[in-house]
DNA sequence: CCACATTACTTGATGCTTCAACTCTTCGCA
DNA sequence: TGCGAAGAGTTGAAGCATCAAGTAATGTGG
């Protein structure tokens, strides 16, 4: 049953499924993003990841890690959110070849107003379409995937053990 | 527990991991393809939907339904799948507003080269991940999730409900 | 203590995607 | 029949992602 390279009908159902869900759910979440606050998904999950961040600071490595990218695209994604006055980079003072992304009162407050309508569009388009089973198949499925992608867990926002409760307030559901 | 636009902690955790998952997997199977065929997913899923249609030729709306995109993007790329010899548009008989496209011999030995490579990476990515359970529990996963984004099943490259058995011959799996 | 590799990050070019605007064809209907 | 609306597709510009190459700082072996 998973002998060759070929899929079975099942897997080739799955996988289809899975194809145009990766196609058609990013795109639905951008567009959210993009009416109500012009932001993309990226650039949202890298404010919010931000405003969730002791210090609301960050090295530059250690945001691309937590947002899964390369540090180019975040370099070049944090200069447009600089331009908009939500971020400002620094001079890490800790090493010479280290750059902190922190996130601005106004970056904050754009995290604040924008979080709402992207956590409602997140569970409007998945959770509600689910069970209470269907929130552990999605975990389940996704923690597995996730461990071929990215087997030393470097790069990846949250691990694959039991995450450690979060600090007070309201995550920015990023 | 579903009753504001908030996520409790079971959700958060797995959604994070699905915006992992949706950030890394396209990328993973973006790599393959790039590095063995030079092609995008996308335009293999391009070349792979016309060689399981008989006759191997589609109009650029069905096609466009097939693979989920607008027709803008199809048309983008298809001019260049047009350049590469893979595939030839060519106005409708049936309708003057149509253009159909066709995959040409070449076109089709693109796909036979590429399918077991990519299938062999979609395997690995996710099925050998799986148990039979995760097979069943991600296909009923992202048949609930694709039911929210397309209700109306017409931007949908399989329906929900169960397809009519593959005509003869290895599908490609795109 | 000096060369060399490595780490951290930036930059510019290239290519793909999206958006808006446009053409051309067909349909509806008076 | 003829005019407006809707459908099918293309195109060009703008934005975002990726890739390769670059700079600068920091470790590391001799």
């Amino acid at each position: 049953m998973t002998d060759g390279p070929w899929l079975d009908d099942d897997e080739q159902r799955a996988w289809r499924r899975t194809a145009a869900v990766m196609t058609l759910l990013p795109a639905a979440l951008d567009a959210q993003l993009q009416r109500d606050a012009g932001l993309t998904q990226f650039s949202y999950l890298t404010l919010a990841m931000l405003s969730e961040t002791p210090g609301r600071t960050l090295p530059m490595s250690a945001l691309a890690a937590t947002v899964n990218s390369s540090l180019s695209r975040l370099s070049h994604v944090v200069a447009r959110l600089e331009q908009q006055g939500w971020v400002i980079r620094e001079p890490s003072p800790e090493s010479g070849r280290v750059t902190v992304a922190r996130l601005t009162d106004a970056g904050m407050e754009k995290v604040r107003e924008t979080a709402p309508g992207h956590a409602a569009e997140v569970r409007r388009l998945i959770f509600d379409a689910l069970d209470c089973d269907g929130v552990e198949s999605l975990a389940c499925v996704t923690a597995a995937i996730l461990g071929r992608l990215d087997p030393s867990g470097g790069m990846r926002a949250n691990p694959l053990s039991q995450e450690a409760p979060r600090a007070g307030g309201r995550p920015a559901t990023g």
